[in-house]
DNA sequence: TCTTGAATTGAACGCATGTTCATATAATCG
DNA sequence: CGATTATATGAACATGCGTTCAATTCAAGA
């Protein structure tokens, strides 16, 4: 028998994680095989059930871990202005160093069981509301201006994920700009 | 012989990209079969190809009918403030009108042919540099103050898009209401 | 060295895939 | 009506899928 690294949370193995990672990045999901998988690992097929029960738990994996990650990072304090200033930049450059995950994360939400949706779609509703609860302690001590703090909420983390959707490495800013000029838009929206 | 409908720019048909599209944008490109996409059209796969070359065309399709629907909006005119008003209201309004079609043009890039991807990026890029230059030229004009035309063209995309991932109809603000408080948050952004 | 148990193979299962095509039905028109 | 053309069928093709499992190889301890 088998299975050594399959029974508690660590359910995928570290390096099968790791390739199907970046294949389900490139080409998505669906149209990555068990197969394909295997090969990039250096493995046959069948072996790849030592490391994970199916391929619907490798996505699954990948989506949780990278939620329970997010999740981790360290609630800012201080006043309201600076909470969300740490919530950006840290926003910002989580993202920027995963793009892969962060891909996966919003490209195959679909493929997802209903059960597992669920539970990423509680994780991810999570990570929203503490950004709100910034905004609306802001505005309680009137330091901050926004019309909804839901909406406002939705619109920065939809406006600062984009980055990842045009950030290469090498390209004309670096982070620490970028990271700069995204505050400042954010800081403009809050009216601060 | 058959194929009348399937000459010129029309090469799908519309009843098979009514269908394609609802399918594709549920439950992804790649895990919608051909089988599928007859069943829901009421007629037997070989059938298909009587109004499309194949899947890879079917999926083309939808993309590029959407991007050039996109860019036939008409260019507003006026001041830049003004100009930019109507671009980010038309904008919300367009993707929340073609919240499918929105979600495959994102979603399904990936799983376009090489060179039928390189078209629809031209495109958007397109799209991009039509915010971009009312930016630049509300900046020459000391109308904006925005510290980076290109950056807050693509932020301010992200943020308008956006509302698709989170709106749905019949929820707690209309439509007008939302298009007002995202044109707040994108005066703000410019500085205006 | 022999034993034991873990790690891996490779074949197999049943089913689904995109696409083609000879054949059949349906509609159009003289 | 008969002829012709458009529309659709349904079987077939070759290939690939996720997953299982008996058989094998490998690694370590006795």
């Amino acid at each position: 028998m088998a299975r050594t690294q399959g029974s508690h949370s660590n359910v995928t193995g570290p390096r099968v994680r790791e390739v199907a990672l970046r294949l389900f990045a490139r080409h998505g999901f669906a149209a990555v095989s068990m197969r394909r998988i295997a090969e990039d690992v250096g493995v046959q097929a069948g072996a790849l059930y030592l490391y994970t029960p199916d391929k619907q738990t490798l996505l699954f994996d990948l989506m949780k871990r990278h939620m329970d990650e997010l999740l981790a990072m360290p609630r800012p304090d201080g006043m309201a202005l600076e909470q969300l200033e740490a919530f950006c930049r840290r926003h910002i450059r989580f993202h920027l160093d995963r793009p892969d995950l962060v891909f996966i994360a919003y490209m195959e939400l679909r493929n997802l069981t209903s059960k597992n949706f669920s539970i990423i779609k509680r994780l991810r509703r999570q990570y929203e509301d503490r950004l709100e609860a910034i905004l609306k302690s802001g505005c309680d001590a009137g330091l901050l201006d926004t019309p909804d703090t839901k909406l406002t909420a939705m619109a920065l983390i939809a406006m600062l994920t984009g980055v990842n959707t045009w950030y290469r490495d090498g390209g004309r800013l670096n982070r620490r700009t970028i990271e700069d000029i995204y505050w400042d838009m954010a800081r403009r929206v809050v009216g601060a």
